[in-house]
DNA sequence: GGGCTGCCGTAGCTATGTAA
DNA sequence: TTACATAGCTACGGCAGCCC
């Protein structure tokens, strides 16, 4: 039987039985008997401190009992309030008197006008008028959705109380089963007031956030946006977002559930969609091939137009598994690879092969020469081919080094170089390099210097010590 | 004014080729 | 074999122009 996530179940083989000696089995059970007994004495222990907290700080024991096992006892604690006679007279009271509003200085007055009429209620003679009042009373509380008031103070709380409640909860997962957890509360109306809730585990998980996500993480950024979204009943097209936003958050959602599917197609996490040589990149790779695709045009998504309709349509499908990656037999691959290589000879098919590189077979100047050039300006000069070039940091050092500069806000340097490259177009960039190549050859300069990446590749073991923990 | 299209530039990531 | 440099690909945002 597979399971939803496509795994089957692992039955563990049956054991065989062994006999075991009863001298053994009496050691054991004699072991068993005395941890049960050291147990249930430190329990004692830990009621009867409890108790002596509560008497020294005027609380319940469980109050303590609950600080220590870091869990919740109140909710089971809770009891649920009687009806009461009075209960059920006030609020009868406040709903004959509700044309004159409300407030809590408005019933104190209310029942201090009427509190000859709760006495003769209470008079001999008066149960069958108590008994429907009470009935009334408890329909009433019966048909409460959530039992209480809901007020935007009372929404408030109970988010504050939940909040705080999960997060003693995740705090005590975290130390007796060792998880780590984000959690974002936000909420998904205008009825109250309620400013995004972001809470990590672990403060070196909400430090290493922007480098896993790869791009500039602002947490409370991310909640307020996820909060809009919520507001919006979870929905793009209620956003009141744009065109051109609307068509960016579903192009991000398409190539989003694309690369999703392909992972799970190909079981390979570091599977990436190629939409230029699909055909050799992703069917003859993997042998899948993407079937139920709705849009006109076979594209990236980000090259798919800006008609919403389409691209709508298209989410849709991806997200209905209408449109999904399925296995292809070894004959289905052996006829589209006819296929592929029959429309390239018509010439319906244009492709595209990797460029060779332009300094192919050639020796490559290294980065620390580059950094001496920025620094005394004379980097043409025929003198500096004839200076050894410098050893070059590697492994942990050079790690190091490219997480510093990552980490350098702005990175001034850096920054300076890449705008200085600004202008320069990508398509003219190798005319511009062979040009200059060719310049270079006849007046024996070296070519300019292509622009300089600004950061790099970092993986979750560059991370320095400091934000692991 | 908004929807739609296309072009351009920038940044990040991967693949590729070379040096150590 | 590993580390590094760089070309190429992809994503994405800005902008201009056209059309309704």
């Amino acid at each position: 039987m597979a399971t939803a996530g496509g795994v089957a179940p692992y039955f563990p083989k049956e054991r065989k039985t062994i006999s075991v000696p009863a001298c053994v089995k009496q050691e054991r059970a004699r072991v068993a008997r005395e941890v049960s007994e050291a147990i249930e004495e430190w329990q004692a222990e830990t009621v009867q401190k409890a108790r002596d907290l509560g008497e020294k700080f005027g609380k319940k024991p469980e109050y303590f009992l609950s600080l220590f096992y870091g869990e919740d006892i109140k909710d089971s604690e809770r009891k649920v309030r009687a009806l009461s006679l009075r209960d059920a007279w006030l609020w009868d009271l406040a709903e004959q008197h509700t044309f004159r509003g409300g407030g809590r200085q408005q019933l104190f007055d209310l029942q201090r006008e009427h509190k000859h009429e709760y006495e003769a209620l209470k008079e001999e003679g008066k149960e069958t008028e108590r008994e429907e009042l009470l009935q009334r009373y408890k329909e009433h509380k019966d048909s409460e959705e959530q039992g209480r008031r809901v007020t935007p103070r009372s929404m408030s709380m109970v988010v504050y109380n939940g909040c705080k409640q999960i997060e003693e909860k995740l705090t005590t997962m975290r130390k007796r089963a060792g998880i780590e957890a984000v959690l974002i509360v936000v909420r998904n109306n205008m009825l109250y007031d309620l400013n995004p809730v972001v809470y990590f585990t672990s403060a070196g998980l909400e430090a290493y956030m922007p480098i896993a996500v790869g791009r500039v993480w602002d947490a409370v950024s991310v909640a307020a946006r996820c909060q809009a979204f919520a507001i919006a009943r979870c929905s793009i097209d209620n956003l009141g977002m744009s065109h051109k936003k609307m068509v960016e958050v579903l192009k991000a959602q398409i190539r989003e559930q694309i690369t999703r599917k392909l992972i799970d197609a190909t079981g390979n996490e570091r599977a990436v969609m190629n939409y230029t040589n699909t055909h050799r990149e992703i069917v003859m790779k993997y042998g899948i091939r993407l079937e139920g695709w709705s849009h006109k045009k076979w594209a990236n998504p980000s090259e798919l137009g800006s008609q919403l309709g389409p691209l709508q349509t298209l989410l849709k499908d991806l997200r209905k598994d209408k449109c999904r990656f399925v296995k292809c037999t070894p004959q289905e691959l052996q006829d589209l690879q006819e296929k592929y290589e029959k429309d390239i000879a018509d010439g319906k098919i244009e492709v595209k092969e990797r460029k060779t590189r332009c300094d192919a077979g050639q020796k490559r100047k290294q980065m620390d020469e580059d950094e001496d050039e920025d620094s005394d300006g004379a980097d043409d000069g025929s003198d500096d081919d004839e200076q050894p070039p410098p050893k070059k940091a590697r492994g942990a050092k050079a790690t190091a080094t490219k997480v510093a500069n990552k980490s350098k806000s702005g990175g001034t340097t850096k920054k300076a170089s890449a705008s200085a490259a600004k202008g320069t177009a990508k398509k003219t960039k190798a005319s511009t390099n062979s040009k200059a190549s060719n310049a270079a050859a006849s007046t024996g300069k070296q070519p300019p210097k292509p622009r300089k990446r600004k950061t790099a590749a970092i993986s979750p073991a560059d991370v320095p010590a400091q934000l692991d923990e």
